[in-house]
DNA sequence: ACACTTAGATGCTCCATACATATATGTAGT
DNA sequence: ACTACATATATGTATGGAGCATCTAAGTGT
């Protein structure tokens, strides 16, 4: 164990003009009506634990999607997920090293993948949890836990979630990301549901099927959910070739 | 001068972990209907000869922002224009040096401001063109001159370029921007011709009129149009107070 | 058989935009 | 001065999507 004195001056040495880059990844998925984003509490300094988003630095042969995707695998071992880039974030002392340049992304799962990534690494990084997010306070965003407590967030990555949560708002309306948290089959409601949970407002229940089945980006399956206590509902899959046209 | 191949070895030799971050800003303006993005001749290896966005490296103790706004100074005599990040791209050989990553800007202003930017810089760069934009054909971003001559773009600077008029074509749809383009006090002709150029299609003048109005983004200047050989148009100012609210 | 719950369909209203028409206000020509 | 012309500006109408209410359908539990 090293101390961030030490830390500062290993780094300040090897700094000339040029920098380091990193990706950092919001992993996001929907749950109990609100929108969860992945973070860990970091071992190490800087920062050491706080909360941090999963992320890593740039190397030399990699282009920055695949790091973003390396990050994915390594660090919640997820593959084939959606990710895209978000935001590149350089304020000089974002990170008291050094000079680290961050290159966001923010990835969609459902929740089951993200359970699997919440427990597929708890030998490599101290822990991991779910972070329901509430909104912002003040121009800041506030991430609370499971008793609204707020979180100690690493870094600007406070910031960098509440920027990927405004980008998939924003990008819900025009293109189709809400199947992105939902399994391969799901009601309408579920999708409903999901939208309702990333705008953080309730969405008019016949308006929203009516649109949906307009845009014909879903194809009913004839199948029908099971073990509930009334009518079931249908279930539908997300209709790709359509959403690229 | 030196060659190319200088080049790559003094960079190699300095390559380890760590990789240049440079901006490159996409300056943009309105005149004739259609798109112009400002564009110089490199003097130097690589892509010498070819047409490229003003950019520079990213200093060390340097927001990404301030060097967005400093090229704007240096490279095009700007001061005060509206630009905001764009998009990072690093795919690892785009630059044949080494390995460079671009976070790319876009700037919107003015065709007085942009006849300036055309102007200021003859001294210290060889030569900087006005581009129209004329659209993708099969996926790629063509560039032409004054007779649909095809440019011969530097590094994946007409990706870059292709981007920005795909994120501002649509943000005009909700956000202010195409006030940018325009002087202090323009016409709702003016203003309608802006948001023609960068759609690339034709409005329709009498909803576009009674939208503009009733969104409460112009104020009426209670003057007209001057010099013009038929009714002259009221002359309106972008209303900042209510684009913010 | 019946109550209960949610799914799914249908009709109506409201609002924003596209389209059409009418009027206003300047210049230019006779 | 009058008229022709061009564009600005205002108003009316149709269309389409979203919000809202109501009705029927299809399951479970008593």
């Amino acid at each position: 164990m090293i101390s961030e004195r030490q830390f500062l001056r290993a780094y300040d040495a090897s700094a000339f003009d040029r920098v380091s880059v990193t990706v950092d990844v919001v992993l996001l998925s929907v749950a109990d009506g609100g929108l969860h984003a992945l973070v860990h509490r970091r071992a190490e300094h800087p920062c050491r634990d706080k909360w941090a988003l999963p992320g890593g630095f740039v190397q030399l042969a990699e282009s920055l999607d695949a790091a973003a995707a390396r990050v994915l695998r390594d660090k919640a071992g997820l593959e084939d997920v959606f990710v895209e880039q978000l935001y590149t974030f350089g304020e000089p002392c974002r990170d008291p090293r050094t000079r680290v340049i961050s290159v966001g992304y923010y990835a969609l799962v459902d929740i089951t993948r993200f359970e699997q990534a919440h427990a597929a690494r708890e030998d490599v990084i101290s822990a991991q949890i779910v972070v329901p997010w509430k909104g912002e306070r003040g121009g800041a965003v506030q991430l609370f836990g499971d008793q609204k407590q707020t979180l100690d967030v690493a870094f600007d990555h406070a910031e960098i979630i509440g920027a990927a949560v405004k980008r998939i708002r924003g990008k819900l309306g025009y293109a189709p990301i809400g199947f992105e948290f939902l399994p391969k089959r799901f009601t309408l409601l579920d999708l409903r549901q999901v939208h309702e949970a990333v705008l953080g407002r309730r969405l008019n229940k016949d308006s929203f099927r009516r649109t949906v089945l307009a845009s014909g980006l879903v194809r009913a399956t004839g199948q029908r959910e099971r073990a509930v206590d009334h009518r079931p509902a249908e279930l539908f899959r997300f209709n790709r070739k359509e959403a690229r046209a």
